[in-house]
DNA sequence: GGTCGGGTGACACTCAGTGCAGTCTGAGTG
DNA sequence: CACTCAGACTGCACTGAGTGTCACCCGACC
């Protein structure tokens, strides 16, 4: 057969020329326009081998999840139970703002795209989930013990997970312009300005901690949280309160 | 023809009938191994009437939420400024509580189904975004001018969301058996704690209110949760105390 | 040379979803 | 009563995603 010209590309990364292939015929011409046909003949590989590579034809479209996402369950994985957890999972979150920022405008490219098309923007939904299940599942295990642990954990992930995509998206339709690190840091500062630092696990009837108000509003804003089961003496609840009123 | 023994009901329901072979189907059989002709046959309509009715298979799966998410529109549509915002959008979350609770069984067997069907909960996330994005939506309008309003409205809206989807599914985990609201009421309460009120008025020094634990375990596990400005004066916190626990 | 295994392509098949054309029915009108 | 018009229903054909199967090719290894 005469050489193919119209994929000359090298055979290791035919993954990367169905992707490339993909986004080509996307822009064009639009996703729900574009059929699987269309992409792998582009590509010069049969129908058949899209399908090797990528289960869906949205998975074409989210080339990286799957890599970021296991590395973001060896991050937590790994670094065990030295770190707060909040902050632990706001770094984790990080990770995946970092594969955004690898090829700017690739993403931009791909937000554009979802932003549209919604069946893509189902599947993201579905991807971002699992990032906020292995967020969830980190917490819950840090929070185990605590009296709403599994209730904190998840609504802290779910925080963290808006935070981080509400920077991202401003970042996104900004062109990727802007510095996405440090807009990610603002929002995820304020999700560990509101979850900070929660009650430690030492069971005593009565816990009490001095926090800083989630406002970025007024000062002396400064409160503290009393938790206390109802039976324990009064004396000892005052005790705690003076201490934790007493230290800064 | 002759009386059509299979499907007797009375022909405005047939959304109904179709659900009803639906889960029929789903049930016995598993929802990817029933298709879309099989619940048309067992409803006694023709395969292209189903998809009159439900644009999806998956559609049928959740006949109800088209309606719960117009009435949650209309709902922060309606009551205007006069309600602090992160309560609000609380009060438009137990809506959609309601709604479950409306029918515990088809929830509970709609909750196992789509638990294990990865297709399901997918389309089951798309719902609960837009869920979601109503909530932030509105939340984004009222946080307007705030330096933050949009990172705070998505945030507090996630949260609200992650708060009522724990509640919900415990609840749902449980057969329908315990009170769906208290649990609801529980999880929201800690949101508002939360983010509740930022920079208010009228707002006094202390505040203490009496809780009921999220966990059904052991008893005795009633707490008083006390909020004070750390600049309070202790006897003002100590009489804030005493009334709560004096109390019941 | 023979053979074994992984990657590939071609074909056939199921099923979700859509467009179209024809049919039935019931209400309104002369 | 005959006519018609609108709306709901049906059947049919078609596209396109996704899967199973089998034959094939090619490099490695014996």
């Amino acid at each position: 057969m005469s050489s193919s010209s119209a994929a000359p590309a090298a055979k290791p990364p035919m993954r990367e020329a169905l992707v490339a292939a993909a986004f080509q015929l996307f822009l064009e011409r639009g996703y729900e326009q574009t059929t699987v046909d269309d992409i792998a003949a582009l590509a010069g590989v049969g129908r058949r081998s899209f399908f090797r590579y990528f289960p869906s034809k949205e998975d074409v479209v989210f080339p990286d999840h799957e890599r970021c996402l296991a590395d973001m369950t060896a991050f937590l994985a790994a670094g065990g139970e030295e770190h707060e957890p909040v902050r632990r999972v706001c770094d984790a979150a990080r990770l995946v703002l970092g594969m955004y920022a690898e090829n700017p405008t690739f993403s931009v490219q791909r937000y554009r795209l979802t932003k549209q098309v919604p069946g893509l923007r189902a599947y993201e939904l579905s991807v971002v989930w699992r990032y906020e299940r292995a967020l969830a599942e980190y917490l819950r295990g840090r929070f185990a013990g605590r009296p709403d642990g599994t209730l904190r954990a998840d609504v802290v992930a779910a925080a963290v997970v808006a935070a981080h995509n509400n920077a991202l998206r401003s970042w996104l339709r900004s062109d990727g312009l802007g510095d996405a690190g440090a807009a990610v840091d603002h929002a995820l500062g304020y999700v560990q300005k509101a979850f900070g630092r929660g009650t430690e696990p030492g069971a005593s009837p009565v816990r009490a901690a001095a926090v800083t108000a989630g406002e970025p509003a007024g000062p002396g804003e400064d409160v503290v949280v009393l938790v206390s089961r109802r039976d324990a003496p009064l004396w000892r609840v005052v005790q705690e309160l003076e201490t934790a009123l007493g230290r800064c």
